[in-house]
RNA sequence: GGGCGCAUAGCUCAGCGGUAGAGCGCUGCUCUUACAAAGCAGAUGUCACAGGUUCAAAUCCUGUUGUGCCCACCA
């Protein structure tokens, strides 16, 4: 769809014929642009750079299929970061890879096994393992695809995977670590199971929801030794092995100690006293169930009771008798059945709202139950990593963020970190005949002969992703790589794996790399929802995948928006439109710098003297200047919706608008004026391009290597303060009065616009003109002003019949006749009304004392500027409407 | 049950003590020689509600209502 390339029908001395159409057409570019970025190396990582470095790891995304806009927003933040370091000069690495993934990959894998109809255990562990890494291989293909069109600037070279070769020995030799020093242990305790993915998770793995279920409260006991408990869980009651009640009760007094008949079984059980009973809920009689509840596990262990298990692992009834069998909810109903018959259920509650665990990837019910796992003790390491926060070795950004991050590091039950999965990392751990239990490190030989077997358990996936940040540099070998790129500079991440992930990578950071916390800084940003802030999900149908509107959109359209979304830690809407939105700007920039290239923009050769520049050019150097401070603060702050707004408006609006408008006649005019201004252009828009690169890259370096004709702007120098020869200034050039004269051309400029409108003229339509700008700073720019405005010098028969005095200057026009004069009286009056207002508003406010004693002179001058400006406004108007014809 | 946050233009959000802002959408008029993926002009807000502090409150405090998120072993 190129078009014919044009040429500048006004070719001025320094207008050349271009090459770029007048469309930007990102598929074209786009491409071709990263893979000379990637073969060029520029994204590559020198440990032996003696440059500073800049660190910062991918969030490994899991290998269960192919990115969708969360990543896309993660992977623009930080690679705007990146790219920005990388033109400070910083050695810089973004650490690429992705997680296998351990539950998630597995589930993924045997659905598509369920779509054949086989399980895993059709295949067996070891062809289940291949299959899941033939997998990998595709996802993990579609994944880099999805990188590349994005334009991450990773070190590809140095791609890891949590599964491959290096990151299993740190996986190991963590493990051996941990064990040693005994943070690592077995014990046999209460865990989250899922019945569905037959396996213990850990408790954040687990999600609340409210349920609706059925609370009965059940008679317990004979004759006079009754009481009653109440649960929702019915099927459990066939493994109580007590019934607890508060020391202090009195209700229950006289039958502590004593034993009572459990329903529907033969077993009679005691009643124990335990202070964890709340005498003030329910009955204040709570049954006892050790072997699937927790707490009622922790009550067991106190008082020595037995754990009865009435349930396998599919939570399926194993108790003889009539509920065997039967699974749990058909137990459940069964059981009440039964119970109802006896005349037990004393009472019913339905529906009863209360809160139910569900496996995070199947959303299965957990169920409580007793088992024998590995768990790491996370006391010391939750500690540490608390306190690497607590003392600001580690910045949380937002910092709202890190009263979360406390609550959860200082309450931290230990870490349940065996999996009975078969995708992962197999636990370093062998069995011996005798009982014999023997860890084993890296590189060490596992003992062998009879009876001699590995434990078949995993771990969980985020042991190993808790290492992501040195284990990806060849920990725990002492490599030049972890050398200088550890500690990593920033963890950009969602705050939704705060615990998951970044907890675990501080815990595991500060034991491993003896106290050196992996990150300085932690940015955490928000979920991408849809353009209406609803989540999106694939089952609402609101999923987008971001290639989809890459391809329509182009990637720098893509990213723009998400940045542009971007505030700290809140969540990042995003629609179609405002993707549309930012195409529009890169196209915007396109045409901007065609129209640049055509008029004779250049960087070469130094800026001219101060001397030399016109109101105009200074005006537009002097914001330039204030822009790259402004973008630099928020980037330090991490403020990507704020910098990509102050860069949009700086862009559009100031250059691509004002200067180009201004400076039209000056190009066309030719000569010194016209080169002065073709080398200021250039120079602004070679800064502007710099600066926007991080955020849209491809479009930046299209246009950044036609206008500059260097190498690539990926690796030129991030812009500072502009200095401009000649002028009094060494920090950057500033010119407040050269911004004040254009603010005044500006506004003279829209309210004339404003009145030709409100009169109907066409807005190409030629009007005679006189302006009279004496006394005014705005001589210099009657040229262009008159282009603008489409004025044209006023002829023998010039009679003014409008007459606009503006900021001090005034334009009179010549409208032949063709004056609306009722829209104009209505124009002027209602200006006349809200000057009058204003006037009434500040005459108020300066003639209070309390606000004069009090208020600082900066607000008083404010106001009275806003009273003087008002009166001159009345008297202004009020002359232009006497001097209105009659009707 | 605890904790945190949010309620501002039709939508999504900035602003967080001194004249209400942006993007998108909407209404007019224009192919004005970079760009119609554009230009110009315009309309639209008791800044959730009620009190309080202050010369001054969308902005600070208290309460109310609505809404979202995180955490939690009350059967």
């Amino acid at each position: 769809m190129t078009e014919t390339p044009q040429q500048s029908p006004t070719a001025g001395p320094n207008s050349t014929p271009t090459e770029l159409p007048t469309q930007y057409a990102p598929a074209d570019v786009e491409g071709p642009l990263y893979e000379r970025w990637v073969e060029r190396g520029y994204f590559d990582a020198d440990a032996k750079s003696d440059k500073d470095p800049f660190t910062v790891v991918i969030p490994p995304p899991n290998v269960t299929g192919s990115l969708h806009l969360g990543h896309a927003f993660e992977h623009t933040l930080i690679d705007a970061v990146t790219r920005r370091k990388r033109m400070q000069g910083f050695e810089t690495l973004w650490q690429p890879g992705m997680d296998h993934a351990g539950i998630a990959t597995q589930n993924v894998v045997e659905r598509e096994l369920a779509k054949e109809g086989k399980s895993r255990h059709d295949l067996g562990r070891e062809a289940f393992v291949e299959r899941v890494w033939q997998w990998k291989g595709e996802s993990g293909g579609q994944i880099s695809g999805q990188m590349r069109r994005l334009g991450d600037g990773v070190a590809w070279s140095r791609e890891r995977f949590t599964m491959d070769e290096g990151l299993s020995q740190a996986v190991q030799t963590i493990f051996k670590r941990l064990y040693d020093d005994e943070l690592i242990y077995r014990a046999e305790r209460i865990i989250n199971w899922c019945p569905r993915c037959l396996t213990a998770i850990s408790d954040i793995e687990v999600e609340y929801q409210d349920d609706d279920g059925e609370l009965v409260s059940i008679r317990y006991g004979e004759g006079e030794e009754t009481l009653v408990v109440a649960t929702t869980r019915a099927e459990t009651m066939l493994g109580d092995t007590a019934v607890a009640v508060h020391p202090e009760d009195e209700r229950y007094k006289h039958l502590v100690g004593k034993q009572i008949k459990l329903p529907l079984t033969d077993r009679t059980i005691p009643v124990v006293a335990d202070a964890h009973v709340d005498p003030e809920f329910g009955t204040g009689a709570v049954k006892v169930t050790p072997a699937h509840d927790p707490n009622d596990f922790e009550i067991g262990q106190r008082h020595d009771l037995p754990n009865i298990a009435v349930m396998d692992e599919h939570a399926v009834i194993t108790v003889p008798g009539p509920f065997q069998g039967q699974d749990r909810l058909e137990a459940r109903s069964a059981i009440v059945a039964a119970l109802r018959a006896e005349g037990r259920i004393v009472a019913e509650k339905r529906p009863y709202t209360h809160s139910v665990g569900h496996c995070s990837r199947c959303k299965t019910t957990i169920e409580p139950r007793l088992s024998m796992q590995w768990w790491v003790k996370v006391a010391p390491l939750a500690k540490a990593a608390g306190d690497a926060v607590r003392d600001g070795r580690v910045k949380i950004h937002p910092q709202e963020m890190e009263k979360r991050y406390f609550d959860w590091v200082d309450n931290l039950h230990d870490w349940c970190i065996s999996r009975q999965l078969w995708w992962g990392h197999r636990i370093p751990v062998w069995y011996g005949p005798n009982g014999e239990v023997v860890c084993v490190g890296p590189d060490e030989e596992p003992p062998t002969g009879e009876g001699w077997t590995q434990d078949t358990d995993v771990l969980d996936t985020w042991f190993s992703s808790g290492l992501w940040p040195f284990s990806t540099l060849g920990w725990p070998e002492q490599t030049e790589s972890l050398a200088k790129f550890y500690p990593n500079s920033v963890l950009v991440t969602g705050y939704d794996i705060l615990f998951f992930w970044v907890a675990r990578m501080m815990m595991f950071g500060l034991y491993a790399m003896d106290g050196t916390p992996p990150f300085h800084t932690i940015a955490l940003h928000g979920m991408v929802r849809d353009q209406f802030g609803k989540k999106m999900s694939k089952s609402f149908g609101n999923a987008v995948n971001p290639l989809d509107w890459m391809d329509k959109y182009g990637s720098d359209a893509l990213r723009f928006t998400l940045a542009r979304g971007a505030n700290p830690g809140v969540d990042v809407p995003i629609g179609e439109d405002w993707v549309q939105g930012s195409r529009n700007f890169a196209n915007k920039i396109w045409n901007a710098t065609r129209f640049a290239l055509m008029n004779g923009a250049t960087v070469e050769g130094p800026l001219p003297d101060a001397s030399e520049l016109s109101a105009t050019d200074r005006w537009i150097l002097s914001r330039l200047n204030s822009v790259v401070a402004e973008v630099d603060a928020y980037y330090e702050d991490y403020q990507f919706a704020k910098l990509s707004d102050a860069l949009f408006h700086f862009a559009w609006d100031e250059v691509f608008d004002w200067y180009v408008e201004l400076s039209k006649t000056t190009f066309m005019g030719g000569g010194r004026a016209a080169e002065v201004s073709a080398r200021v252009l250039g120079e602004v828009l070679d800064v502007t391009l710099r600066l926007l690169h991080p955020v849209v890259p491809f479009v930046t370096e299209a246009l950044w290597t036609t206008l500059t004709g260097k190498e690539s702007v990926v690796i030129a120098d991030w812009p500072t303060a502009v200095l401009v020869p000649g002028a009094d200034t060494t920090d950057g050039f500033r010119d407040q009065d050269a911004e004040k004269e254009i603010e005044t051309v500006q506004q003279v400029v829209t309210e004339v616009r404003r009145f030709r409108s409100d009169q109907g003229l066409q807005p190409g339509q030629r009007v005679p003109a006189r302006l009279d700008l004496t006394g005014t700073a705005l001589a210099a720019h009657e040229a262009a002003m008159r282009s603008l405005l489409r004025l044209q010098p006023a002829g023998e028969d010039f009679a003014a019949t409008a007459s606009l005095p503006v900021a001090g200057a005034t334009v009179a026009l010549d409208l032949s006749g063709a004056i609306d004069i009722e829209a104009e009286r209505k124009r002027l009056a209602k200006d006349l009304a809200a000057a009058e207002k204003e006037k009434a508003q500040t005459t108020a406010k300066l003639g209070n004392e309390a606000f004069l004693a009090k208020a600082p002179d900066k607000v008083v001058d404010k106001i009275r500027t806003r009273l003087e400006t008002a009166e001159a406004d009345i008297v202004r108007i009020t002359a232009q409407l006497e001097r209105l014809p009659k009707a």
